[in-house]
DNA sequence: GTTGTTAACTTAACAATGTTAAGTAAATTA
DNA sequence: TAATTTACTTAACATTGTTAAGTTAACAAC
């Protein structure tokens, strides 16, 4: 009943209250098992409303990634605080994959879910800020152990170390997500497979004098 | 026009006809995209027709992919002929990435894509046979490099092992696929990454005395 | 204070989808 | 020749994302 002129801070309030709503109905449930007019029951408000903030599903979609996005780096930051750059890799590793396996759906959705690809200047996050920027932070760590003079002498493209760390941290993750219910492997312990992969991942790319602790 | 009884043989023709357009359509335009009537089209036949043959939608994805693990092994299995077994643990990783990125569609569905789990006896395919059970040869491969005394000392699980290179591999073939249009990274050669991958595998597992040749 | 105008909504409606129900016609059997 | 079965088809359904067409309240202008 109540239309009139919203401040603001009034529609950023709606906007983040449907992406609440969705992001809690798609965690549950999955993105495509979700309706429009379930989120908008959701919050008391018909579908089409959602219409009036978010061009379709899919960018409702990219807006709750974002945050989730967020979430991620918000959630590794502390570990940013760890002075032995080696010892921090490790920790993002580990903190990284806690995130995946206790938000499983989240990581779905931000990793595993076709998506049309965006502009980074379209998203609300900023980019190579170690806030908000997960991936910066992991690039980050790569230059610190690389600084330190711990990888291997033929390593020097920290891209490309950081998207191998990641890819095997995203393999052992996903897998898990995605598979751990397939009957036709008999999955080992999932903490063992992380561990073994961070295991690999120093060894292989660390210099040979350099434990881990 | 013409309904008549069919043998088995026509039976299972049809439903070959069936899983091949389907296939073709998926692969070109991701799964979500294709709708029943659209595949149905592609052989002339109605769309109800294709529920006469499978479940839903799900069971002819399933169907598909089973052909698909099929001809995964299929492409797999000249590497199998390399005798020694480290080069053998290599190739196959190069085989299994040149599947993966040959045919991002099929791998999508494959190995990305949310299934409900299945038993593998209701599978056609056979498990722990090495020409239809990609995962057997996997496993096969890193039970020959364990047995040439290899890998290093504390590593005896195959299952374990064969997870960890698998997740490996997976990681950069599923991030490339889901993630190479992102701007959001810098992305280095895909090439270089799935070199880095397998160089990081072997040394991260392998005594360090192996070299790669 | 009536009259627009605009903002924030709602209900109706649309086309498309997976799927099911209800035919239909040819072959086979009795 | 009649009955049954098989292999299909066309109709129909409920649900989806999305758009069009209102509706109602606040505010501005005269």
């Amino acid at each position: 009943m109540p239309p009139k002129p919203k401040t603001q801070i009034e529609r950023q309030q709606l906007r983040t209250l449907i992406i609440d709503a969705a992001r809690e109905l798609f965690v549950s449930r999955g993105v495509a098992a979700v309706t429009m007019r379930e989120i908008a029951k959701r919050i008391n408000y018909s579908a089409t409303s959602i219409y009036l903030h978010f061009t379709d599903k899919e960018a409702l979609l990219r807006a709750i990634c974002d945050s989730d996005f967020l979430a991620l780096a918000t959630s590794l930051k502390n570990t940013l605080l760890i002075t032995n750059p080696v010892e921090r890799l490790h920790a993002m590793g580990r903190g990284y994959a806690a995130f995946a396996l206790t938000h499983p759906n989240h990581y779905r959705m931000m990793f595993m879910t076709e998506r049309t690809p965006c502009d980074p200047t379209e998203s609300s996050l900023q980019q190579n800020n170690a806030e908000q920027d997960a991936y910066f932070q992991l690039k980050s760590v790569v230059s610190d152990v690389h600084a330190a003079g711990c990888f291997r002498s033929d390593l020097h493209d920290a891209d490309l170390i950081a998207q191998t760390i990641w890819a095997g941290m995203h393999g052992v993750c996903s897998l898990q997500i995605n598979m751990s219910e397939d009957k036709w492997i008999q999955w080992s312990n999932i903490s063992d497979r992380l561990q073994l992969m961070q295991q690999v991942m120093m060894r292989g790319l660390l210099r040979e004098n350099i434990g881990l602790n």
